[in-house]
DNA sequence: CTCTGATGTAAGATATAAATTACAAAAGAA
DNA sequence: TTCTTTTGTAATTTATATCTTACATCAGAG
């Protein structure tokens, strides 16, 4: 469940705070989605990818490949 | 949660169950996925997409605008 | 028409995402 | 050093995705 949260939310200078509000979950949610233990919902990874500016492909896609 | 996984199957020529089975899941999942009433998982999307030779984007990504 | 494969859908049970609360541990600023 | 912000993490609870079983429906083949 590897992602590209982490990295995409520290280059927009965004707290996990400041990013869980946009999301609509808590501070821990977004804590453990980053360290790859959740397996988040669709709608989640969608309001992440707005959030950040990025398409889902960008967040979630073969992240270990590229 | 509108999504392109039927018209994708669809077009692969494969069953719901078919499909089921490919991404370890039940019939009757893939059929409320279809139909837009789940909230899949990111882990199932990936499977979804890699079974049907699509990224996550294709699937699931702005599928009403575009 | 019947028969079969495919799909829609519902009720109840189970698994797990996510919330809540809480506390500890870093890291930076003063 | 102390103070504050940020992050890590754990226990418990709640919400919901998914499974299981079941039955109905629909389309096509015969």
């Amino acid at each position: 469940m590897k992602n590209n949260v982490k990295i995409t939310r520290i280059k927009n200078s965004m707290t996990q705070e400041q990013l869980a509000r946009q999301v609509g979950v808590t501070r821990q949610t977004i804590g453990l989605i980053e360290k790859g233990e959740y397996n988040p919902s669709l709608q989640l990874c969608i309001n992440l990818a707005k959030s950040l500016n990025k398409t889902l492909d960008e967040l979630f896609w073969e992240v270990d490949t590229q």
